[in-house]
DNA sequence: GTATGATTCAAACGTTCGTTTGAATTACTT
DNA sequence: AAGTAATTCAAACGAACGTTTGAATCATAC
């Protein structure tokens, strides 16, 4: 009757992608249970079945969902920046904050759950299952050499397998302050009110990668911080 | 009969937890099943729970093996360091070089298991599970704390909090660096023959993270890379 | 050699897993 | 209102999980 409100569409759908972000975020992918799953949705057991078919297209489409408008915003920053400079190349920081700001506005996003997903996929680079290791690669693939070759512009005397581990590192710092368990709360005596002022951590983020992957080549030029005491 | 050779000890103990190293790495803690360990170690089903109690306990017992004696070399090298600095404050690069070298020396231990190791060790900072977090928040307490101390004292001008964030990003971009899926392979075209090179792979981290630490606050100081294009 | 404790073994335990089934219900078209 | 497709539902499927059991085997001391 019309005592339920509006169905739109495949409102099932959605409940199931929420809540397995969620769950995938908080007990890992296998850790999360069909069962445990459906029943924090609010569906039937056979609904994943019934709309993703299986459990591991249910993982695809949960990154699916996220990760396709996410690179594709980056590369419009990057496209956006690259017109505006007018052939120049443009500076490291900036190409820095066009791919972590994407993943860190959604930090803040806390009720489309944006947030879990953000996560989640810090989570996931890490993660051991090969399909979902190849997964990730794929979705990933174009939005990294779009930037690679906008970090190569921009630091010429970077050498090409140097910027290749350069990235990587920058890579491992977003991906684990994303994912940012409490383990690190653990650890290193965690300041909660710190967290969600992702503004701020944007600023710390940057700045630290910037100023590593801008830093001078040890064989090649004059002066390192090297020697130490 | 004399046809088993020596048997040391506690021979099926060792074969466990070598075998549960590489797998945990390769599938994670509830991927790897105690079928499969007990069979890749070569030891009965049982043995598991006969030796340790329980998969849970296992797991642990995996990381006092390494872990410990690993934040005990961090802390020795630590000490040995200030020691011949008589009082001074030590180069923040010599205390990072402190803290990954105990890390990324394993990597070339391929025989005894401990590339394994600090493979799982890499993917184990963002595993979901509560009790392992729990469990390595423990065992990085008291070293954290030390290298906090040892960066505070370096880094005077560097405010407390923000230290903080500094380690943070300097854990994620170790622990992102062990891990070393083949994410990255398939994300960013991985070339082998450069992970095997632990010594280059140290330098170019040392440096990268040196940069990082060292930076000057954007709030305070001077020149600042930001303004940007 | 025989007794004692430690370890290994094959088999089974109960539980939970992802998935499938076929009927019941809902939504939409004519 | 009748008919058709889409969706939901309770129930069950076989497989795999971690763990337990009790007898068999081993090592070691007397």
């Amino acid at each position: 009757m019309t005592l339920r409100s509006v169905k739109p569409q495949h409102e099932t759908r959605r409940r199931i992608l929420d809540a397995a972000e969620e769950l995938f975020m908080q007990h890992g992918f296998e850790g999360a249970s069909m069962r445990l799953l459906t029943t924090k949705a609010g569906v039937n057991l056979a609904a994943v079945n019934y709309h993703f078919g299986s459990k591991d297209a249910l993982i695809e489409a949960v990154f699916q969902r996220r990760l396709d408008p996410m690179n594709a915003a980056r590369i419009a920053t990057l496209d956006k920046l690259e017109k505006e400079a007018n052939g120049e190349p443009l500076a490291p920081e900036a190409i820095i904050r066009a791919f972590v700001g994407e993943s860190l506005s959604m930090i803040e996003d806390a009720k489309n759950g944006g947030r879990n997903f953000v996560r989640l996929l810090g989570r996931t680079y890490t993660e051991p299952a090969k399909p979902i290791r190849t997964l990730i690669g794929r979705m990933y693939a174009g939005t990294m050499e779009r930037f690679k070759a906008a970090f190569a512009r921009a630091l010429p005397d970077v050498q090409s397998n140097e910027l290749f581990w350069r990235m990587h590192f920058m890579f491992g710092t977003l991906s684990y302050t994303l994912a940012a368990t409490d383990t690190v709360q653990l650890i290193a005596g965690f300041k909660p009110e710190d967290r969600h002022d992702s503004q701020a951590l944007q600023e710390r983020l940057v700045q630290f990668l910037t100023a590593g992957l801008v830093s001078s080549t040890p064989g090649s030029s004059t002066s390192t911080v090297r020697k130490a005491a």
